[in-house]
DNA sequence: CAGTTAATAGTAATAATTCCTAATAATGCC
DNA sequence: GGCATTATTAGGAATTATTACTATTAACTG
């Protein structure tokens, strides 16, 4: 079974621009409410279906938080989170992990290491002197 | 306001100790499958009121895995997961990132960290051979 | 430009979780 | 032990997030 070629639509388009641009890590609504300003009729099925293909294809990363809904990345680079626990800022952080301790958990489990997924939860700068 | 002290109830036990023993991370839905079989009028939603009241309180976890469901892990040391991305089978690891690590990174950001969540992703044993 | 069919809009359906309310039962006090 | 207080529960309704469905539209191919 020969796959079909994926067809490059407007809402496609406008879809990966919103998350490649977003500074913040939106959720399925929030870049369909977006959206919505370039493109009135964008359905939020096409949105949700066009962020899964993304995804795939590795244009976009989903990431989620302590248990929220889903959120998107337009990083697509390895990196790590920082969210905070109080006002949900994440800021973005550098890959940490050496490819060689990777490398060697991979030959410890017998198992193949495809990526990794690391966020760090606590107080920003803000919330630590007002929350506790 | 002073709080009210928390009851000790057969529900709330009886959630504690399931997840405990499990060597799953099972979802709320299961937890309460168990548990009916414990205590045949069991709720629902008293399962999940509980899972949130014991994960507040520190004994017990909730994980989730690449978008799923949330889970809960009775294992409360700091700790991370493999996970494979075709069975889906998870595997407990131990904590790897050093004090010190996470100390230099809390002042490089100005944060207060307080916990985090590591996930690698691949192919397990059996599944690196027969999927791709 | 016409045919093929991937993709869409709009909405219904499902899944996961939370909310609500009257009834129950754990705790503290006598 | 008996009683009052009120945290907790059962059960179901409501909400939220996501996916499925279907007739229609619009990319692409030749």
């Amino acid at each position: 079974m020969t796959s079909s070629p994926r067809r490059s639509t407007r809402q496609r388009t406008i879809v990966l621009e919103i998350v490649g641009r977003a500074k913040t890590h939106p959720t399925a609504e929030e870049v369909f409410t977006i959206a919505r300003k370039k493109l009135p009729e964008i359905s939020l099925a096409t949105v949700y279906r066009n962020l899964h293909l993304l995804a795939e294809e590795g244009k976009i990363r989903e990431v989620q938080f302590a248990g929220g809904t889903l959120r998107y990345d337009g990083m697509t680079m390895e990196h790590e989170h920082f969210c905070c626990r109080s006002c949900g800022m994440v800021q973005d952080l550098p890959a940490s992990i050496p490819d060689h301790t990777i490398a060697a958990l991979q030959e410890r489990l017998g198992v193949t290491l495809e990526r990794y997924s690391l966020d760090y939860y606590g107080l920003c700068k803000k919330c630590k002197t007002t929350s506790r």
